[in-house]
DNA sequence: ATAGGGTTAG
């Protein structure tokens, strides 16, 4: 590996706008570089009482090192028994060798190892070249520590060396993994206008995907189109990216034209590419276009893999078709892929969707545990929330508090999920208690929407809307922004608790806290005022959900029909039911209930008798 | 540099 190294500074105005990074880093240069206790992981062969015994030779660890760096090593002390006695050659290995025993540490995910290793390495004097630079850079990022890697990247300057696009790119990277796009667009825009580095594709594909998990998909497009425009051209990567952000926002369709057009071009999708696109199709059921997508790339040689087959594992389960879901394990076992913890997190879910929690439980007690497989936070959390969903909030507790025997933290999810099994039960005095206590009182909790949503809608539902409403305020002052759902909870629990007006009015403010309702909160304030006898308010507000660009679901259908039956407007329910069945939706059972009922009352309505005699055979 | 699993309102 060429060593870049010159004595050219660098040009001065990119210095300027790089200071404006260096700056105000709290960090001293990567000489003395303070690490945390846990980066020194690394020591002498002390540490490894059992060393290999038949210790490679010179060609040997050639080869060992090129496998291990593109698979990582099985064991962390493999990795470090080979840096030891790396060290302890003569003549040194090179660089390139060093370099690729990072890449393997980096492969293994073990980030602070690697950074303790580089550390390492300057210190015995080894000359470390960009490479190494950028796998160190590249691992404070990981570790979340962009503000190191931006030192380094100082002390790399410093050192005579040149920054790459590689250098660059990583450092784009971590900034928006760090929810900084502000900073990434300015490096960005300050390495074209200082000329400094060409961004290549991989640039462009990181920025791109930064937008799309951002919910900028426009712009991202339009960097997309720009950097063809600028004679860069857009890779499988590039358009994998996309299409998992057009699918994420539900418009597989045009995921499916991405497709087509980079088909057209020559650029050939992979296994990536088809995963995001069944993920898709699966979300709206498409299960013949799932099934094509399966058999093209059985045309193209693609093999689905262990993320592929998930996804269709997920699917299944979500459709309570877990004996499906069962045969894509058996299946995959076969052809050879190993199913993995999501791989089983999902069969789970799909069993404790049927209801089955003791059939999830014994997938991790016995299943996973016979293939090795550990189960993470998310196993146990599932299998928390089948219990909570069947009442058996106090068998979910048990499991809550084997979390941390596991090695294992609970996340905000476990804990809303707890705290809605107690509201569920009608627990409240639990769920305050547990809210208090163990939520609001954990500092490594960062409380969300969600948690809002669970507490406001548990205190409604068990009627302490006062104190509901208080909580609502508290959480406002705590600068936590109210998304739709928390307004959809309270609007719903306002009407149910007879507050109508103030149901109504928080519904017509939403524009100005810039909220816009959706189907389920257009349906609630429906509901609302079908209950009041309000019938003509709830009809004109379902009529006026096409204007703004919202489309009445079967649920919509079914609240306004049984609005019409409370309030006696048979002929309206007639054309209704129509429109719904137009529309490819059906009555759901408590609709269905109503209509039997109906039948049985003393009402002498003919509209009523009419329409029964349309509608039931 | 890109893909998979859990929690909120009708």
């Amino acid at each position: 590996m060429m060593m870049k190294k010159t004595n050219k500074l660098m040009s001065s105005s990119f210095l300027v706008s790089l200071s404006h990074f260096i700056t105000g880093i709290t960090c001293c240069p990567p000489a003395s570089f303070q690490f945390h206790s846990h980066f020194l992981l690394f020591s002498t062969n002390k540490s490894n009482p059992n060393p290999k015994p038949h210790f490679p030779t010179h060609a040997n660890l050639q080869q060992l090192l090129l496998e291990k760096s593109k698979t990582g090593f099985d064991k962390l002390d493999d990795a470090l028994a080979v840096f030891d006695k790396m060290l302890h050659r003569k003549p040194l290995p090179s660089v390139f060798q060093f370099a690729q025993l990072l890449a393997a540490l980096v492969k293994m995910k073990r980030y602070s190892v690697a950074v303790s290793v580089f550390k390492d390495m300057c210190v015995k004097g080894i000359h470390v070249d960009i490479v190494t630079f950028n796998t160190a850079i590249n691992c404070f990022c990981h570790l979340n520590r962009v503000d190191y890697a931006f030192s380094l990247l100082a002390g790399t300057i410093k050192r005579g060396f040149h920054p790459d696009v590689v250098t660059y790119n990583t450092l784009i990277r971590g900034l928006i993994s760090q929810d900084d796009p502000a900073e990434a667009q300015l490096l960005f825009t300050n390495l074209i206008r200082f000329k400094v580095i060409q961004p290549d594709v991989v640039t462009y594909n990181t920025i791109i995907n930064g937008l799309c998990k951002r919910a900028h998909a426009c712009t991202a497009v339009t960097l997309f189109r720009y950097m063809e425009k600028k004679g860069c051209k857009p890779n499988t990567v590039t358009y994998s990216t996309l299409i998992d952000c057009l699918c994420k926002l539900r418009l597989v369709d045009q995921a499916l034209g991405l497709l087509h057009e980079m088909t057209k071009k020559g650029i050939t999708p992979d296994v990536i590419t088809y995963s995001s696109l069944i993920q898709g199709l699966c979300d709206f059921n498409r299960w013949q276009d799932v099934n094509q997508l399966l058999s093209e790339m059985n045309t193209r040689n693609i093999s689905p893999d262990v993320h592929t087959f998930s996804i269709l594992i997920d699917a299944y389960g979500k459709e309570g078709m877990i004996n499906d879901a069962e045969d894509v394990i058996e299946f995959m076992i076969q052809s050879g892929q190993h199913p993995d913890v999501v791989t089983y997190n999902a069969l789970m879910d799909g069993y404790c969707l049927r209801g089955e929690v003791d059939k999830a439980l014994a997938v991790l007690e016995t299943t996973m545990k016979r293939r090795g497989i550990v189960p993470d936070t998310l196993s146990y959390t599932i299998l928390i929330n089948g219990y909570c969903k069947k009442r058996k909030v106090d068998r979910a507790v048990d499991l809550f508090q084997q979390l941390p025997r596991e090695g294992l933290t609970p996340t905000i999810e476990t804990y809303n999920t707890i705290l809605q099994g107690y509201f569920l039960m009608g627990r409240h005095v639990e769920a305050r208690k547990f809210f208090k206590e163990k939520m609001m009182l954990n500092k490594a909790l960062t409380l969300n929407n969600y948690t809002c949503s669970i507490l406001l809608n548990g205190l409604c539902q068990n009627h302490f809307v006062v104190e509901a409403l208080s909580f609502f305020d508290t959480m406002l002052s705590a600068g936590l922004i109210p998304n739709i759902c928390i307004y959809g909870t309270l609007i719903d629990g306002l009407s149910k608790n007879g507050h109508l007006e103030k149901a109504r009015s928080l519904f017509d403010n939403l524009p100005l806290k810039g909220l816009r309702p959706n189907v389920k909160t257009y349906t609630m304030m429906i509901q609302a005022y079908c209950h009041d006898g309000l019938f003509d308010e709830a009809k004109e507000l379902f009529v006026s959900m096409e204007a703004n660009d919202c489309f009445p679901n079967d649920v919509t259908y079914n609240v306004l029909i049984r609005g019409c039956f409370h309030n006696k407007k048979y002929k309206e329910a007639g054309v209704l039911i129509h429109e719904m069945r137009a529309h490819g939706f059906s009555s759901d059972a408590s609709t269905a209930s109503m209509f039997l009922d109906g039948l049985e009352s003393k009402e002498q309505d003919p509209a009523l008798l009419a329409l029964q005699k349309e509608f039931l055979p």
